[in-house]
RNA sequence: GGGCGAAUAGCUCAGCGGUUCAGAGCGCCUGCCUUACACGCAGGAAGUCGGGGGUUCGAAUCCCUCUUCGCCCA
């Protein structure tokens, strides 16, 4: 017996055990990359989560995943680079302090920009590394000294330079035209930021008086009736001969009782409402596009936080009134006036802004673009080209499709938290010189004179499409930059392919000339169990760090990676974290509870396997080194091919349905007897291999487990322990039917202990009749293993003596008796048998009629019917050991 | 309106190179504190693989269609 060298407690607690070891971690500096190694480097970069952000569960799926991806390229021998840091997030960091302010009954225009920017950079030291702080918790395996925040100085002259590269390649624009503008945040957003939602809104039909037309009125459908204020023309489709007769006349605005034309325009949809539309040039984008065509007047009629107000064209009523209040008592003055025709229900989309839910105003505004288009082409070529993959594939068509459509980013925002844009304009020259600038000047260049810069500052995204290579110093041509761009697999969710990912690659290849990374991999959403996003408005999120407390960083990360497969969503439920994150920290305590037993078994010294004699390899060895073979073969696969789940579930299958339920069980004697050597060995060699295999997964406890091995340097850690390398020599298909073959007869024994309501206490004697495949050195072999087992005091392998007994059938007709005298029912033992035999002989009808069907055995391929026709044979077999035993017991 | 995805045991999901594929975990039932683990062990019940049609010797698995749900784009 060797001596217990440790004293580990029942339950696995991951409080003890993972921030000593995540301090470790860093101490060794195992998450560094040397820009100097002779390794092939392995690169992620981290989408930056929004500096004033907590960790909610998503972010908890996303860093999971790319902490496994980032652990096993790290075992696998790659530099390892996962570099973190932190996103400025212009709006929504503004409006974090904005808020923060207001509850001292201060705006920002109080404080004035200075102060106010002052503000929230204080407000980012205080608070920005908490999220970061907080992915330690979870087990990050970042490059900490590589952290990077995009408004850092070295990432601001980034952005500038691509700001001022692209003003000078022509791509930027200053464009007059409707975007898209949110009334609480006072600033214009792009496409992507105002997302569309449905909503059940309302249609209203409304009556324009007509000057000498063919009626006295026509009517127009629309979802914003207040925008009638700033019509300067209805418009019907050329095609359209129901209105013909009405172009070319003038109506009346309700209300204001402005003249307007009425015109023909293509951009009307004549089946829309009653194929008249109200044209409103500054507040939508169609009707933009009219009133150029037409050279119509564009009047803005709101302000810019949604409020009415025109000089002219809003009625003192109406004026400062807000766009939602505006539009009811619009619609009520328009029923006073007879002018309502109907209202219906009307299910439309609306634009959002994906900050504040505000609904989004479309507005006639001056605007900074980029001309996407030549940015686009090559994303799309590359992608087309298969230099960059996304994961799963599916995505592709999405992406092709934007890219195909691509329109031209509006990069200014009307924010005081931000890049300000280097447009600088000379107040003195005449025509006005405006230009980009690398460095603030202080005089016109060209005159002398005094320089404006521009007031706004750019889209939050037109920094971050810099990240695969801003944080490496770039524009300088640094070591770093050479060695870690591009780099390899981005991990994200598909809600910001086009906010991020897409921009990203067209970044890459304008200004780099190479893609930014291999492979996207697009993983799913957290929802709960209605299926609703988790959000901190739902209340029906989870708290990653309160699962880290109740249940250990493991048992998170375990269910995170489990219970998503490629792609789909991970459904968690906020009500019952108990069953949501049982399973993780089971596994955990299971694979603590192995280990406990392996590791007070093992001596000192255990020998490495290679030196073994493998003649004292027994069969149950064999099989499991084999068992262990596959599992590392399967595992590298799967985590090769982002199968993250399968990777979990085949560890879980090796360690806890081989190595457990088996292996330690069957090896438990040869421990205590004379000869452990053999037994040892393989125990160790399976328990290592399993905890590498499981490490990028489960970091901690294995971390933990494998620390205790016999052998270990005290220097040595799993972290950066090779992966384990599959050994064909160890494979053995032949093994795994013939330990099968141990495996259900002792199955068929329990069986049958329960059926009959056996005592576990009670010792059985049993006999086996080995026939056909299930040859009988198989069992003898193995006979320590199968008594032990099966709770058996007596096996043998003669059949035994004829007595009082239960038998059942296995494999190709072997057969297992059990000695059940005084516990056995003839009866029972016939209707159990009877009806063994009724579901043989259903299979056996199954199989002849499919081997006399010609079809069948002329089409089918050869292999398949030789099949058949062995399954056939074995079952006849079995078939006829039944009914002699039936017959023996004189069932009728 | 266009595109994509999902629908398999009570729940969450595997299985989609067609021919022991009807599976796993959780939950449920029965019996066990068997000297690593009751966060455990052993045994068990449970699904006409959303409906319909088709291809095939054979379909949860391929094709068509319908229904429901979700997402993206206009």
């Amino acid at each position: 017996m060797s001596a217990t060298r440790f004293a580990l407690p029942p339950q696995y607690d991951p409080h003890a055990v993972e921030r000593p070891l995540y301090q470790r971690w860093l101490e060794r500096g195992v998450f560094t990359a040397r820009v100097d190694s002779p390794k092939p480097p392995y690169v992620i970069v981290i989408p930056p989560p929004n500096v004033t952000a907590v960790l909610h569960m998503g972010q908890g799926l996303n860093n999971v995943t790319q902490d496994v991806l980032i652990r096993f390229e790290r075992m696998r021998g790659r530099e390892a680079l996962w570099l973190p840091g932190t996103d400025h997030a212009g709006i929504a960091t503004q409006n974090v302090v904005e808020r923060l302010i207001a509850k001292e009954g201060k705006t920002r225009f109080d404080l004035g920009r200075e102060a106010f920017v002052a503000r929230v950079w204080a407000f980012v030291r205080d608070t920005g590394a908490t999220i970061l702080e907080q992915l330690k918790m979870i087990g990050a395996s970042c490059d900490w000294s590589r952290t990077r925040f995009t408004f850092d100085p070295a990432y601001s002259r980034a952005v500038r330079e691509v700001f001022v590269r692209l003003w000078e390649e022509g791509l930027i624009y200053r464009g007059h035209r409707v975007i898209h503008w949110c009334p609480r945040c006072l600033t214009a957003l792009s496409d992507e930021e105002a997302e569309s939602r449905d909503i059940e809104g309302k249609l209203y039909y409304i009556r324009y008086p007509v000057e000498g037309g063919p009626a006295p009125y026509l009517t127009v459908a629309t979802t914003r009736p207040e925008t009638l204020l700033g019509d300067t023309a209805v418009a019907v489709n050329p095609e359209d001969a129901r209105h013909r007769g009405f172009v070319g006349k003038v109506a009346r605005l309700p209300i204001t009782d402005l003249p307007v034309p009425i015109l023909a325009d293509e951009a009307v949809e004549p089946g829309f409402g009653t194929g008249f539309v109200k044209v409103t040039p500054a507040h939508d984008a169609t009707d933009f596009e009219i009133g150029l065509r037409h050279k119509l007047e564009m009047p803005l009629v709101m302000t810019e936080d949604g409020r009415m107000e025109h000089p002219t064209r809003v009625p003192k009523t109406l004026t400062e009134l807000d766009r939602f209040d505006a539009r009811e008592k619009i619609v009520d003055m328009l029923k006073e006036r007879g002018l309502l025709a109907k209202v219906e229900p009307h299910r439309h989309a609306v634009r959002h802004c994906y900050r504040c839910d505000s609904v989004v105003e479309p507005r006639l505004s001056d605007q900074w673009f980029v001309k996407m288009q030549p940015l686009a082409q090559p994303a799309l070529e590359a992608y087309r080209a298969g230099a960059i993959r996304l994961v799963p594939e599916r995505w592709g068509a999405t992406y092709e499709h934007w890219m195909e459509n691509i329109r031209d980013w509006n990069i200014s925002r009307q924010l005081w938290w931000g890049h300000r844009i280097p447009v600088f304009t000379c107040t003195q020259c005449a025509p006005r010189r405006q230009w980009a600038d690398r460095e603030d000047p202080k005089t016109c260049p060209t005159c002398g004179g005094p320089v404006e810069q521009d007031p706004d500052v750019l889209d939050t995204w037109f920094s971050s499409w810099l990240w695969p290579f801003a944080p490496f110093g770039w524009p300088d041509r640094t070591p770093d930059l050479a060695r870690f761009y591009p780099g390899h697999t981005l991990v994200t969710g598909a809600d910001i392919l086009f906010f991020w990912v897409a921009r990203m690659i067209m970044a890459g290849y304008h200004f780099l000339g190479d893609k930014p990374f291999q492979t996207v991999y697009l993983h799913g959403i957290v929802r709960d169990t209605e299926h609703r996003k988790m959000s901190k408005s739902l209340g029906n999120g989870i708290d990653p760090l309160d699962v880290v407390r109740l249940f250990g960083a493991d048992a998170l990360r375990w269910t995170a990676i489990a219970g998503v497969s490629l792609g789909s969503d991970l459904i968690l439920d906020p009500n019952d974290l108990e069953a949501t994150f049982a399973p993780g920290r089971n596994f955990a305590n299971k694979l603590w509870n192995i280990g406990r037993f392996i590791l007070a078994q093992l001596p000192e010294r255990v020998q490495p396997l290679e030196a073994l004699d493998a003649k004292r390899l027994l069969l149950a060895d064999r099989w499991i080194l084999s068992r262990a073979q596959g599992a590392i073969r399967d595992v590298t696969a799967s985590l090769e091919t982002f199968r993250l789940d399968e990777a979990t579930k085949r560890c879980y299958e090796f360690v806890w349905g081989d190595l457990a339920d088996w292996y330690v069980e069957a090896v438990k004697p040869r421990l205590s007897a004379g000869d452990a050597a053999a037994a040892h060995a393989v125990l160790a060699y399976c328990f290592d291999t399993a905890l590498r295999l499981l490490h990028p997964v489960v970091p901690f406890i294995t971390e933990e487990l494998w620390q205790k091995l016999p052998g270990r340097k005290a220097d040595d850690l799993l972290a950066v322990a090779p992966w384990p390398s599959f050994r064909p020599e160890l494979v053995d298909g032949e093994l795994d039917l013939q330990f099968l073959r141990v495996q259900q007869v002792v199955e068929k024994i329990r069986s049958i202990r329960a059926e009959y309501n056996v005592p576990p206490k009670t010792r059985l004697r049993a006999s086996i009749t080995a026939r056909g495949r299930d040859h009988r050195k198989v069992f003898e072999a193995e006979s320590d293993t199968i008594r032990r087992l099966a709770q058996l005091d007596e096996l043998s392998f003669d059949g035994g003596s004829k007595r009082v007994g239960a038998y059942a059938l296995f494999g190709d007709g072997s057969e297992v008796f059990v000695a059940l005298e005084g516990a056995i029912d003839v009866q029972q033992e016939c209707r159990r048998l009877s009806g063994e035999l009724t579901r043989l002989e259903r299979q056996l009808a199954g199989l002849a009629a499919k081997l006399t069907n010609q079809q069948f055995v002329a089409r089918a391929p050869a292999e398949v019917v030789a099949k058949e026709r062995e399954k056939e044979r074995a079952w006849h077999d079995q078939r006829q050991v039944l009914a002699d035993k039936l017959k023996s017991l004189g069932c009728s």
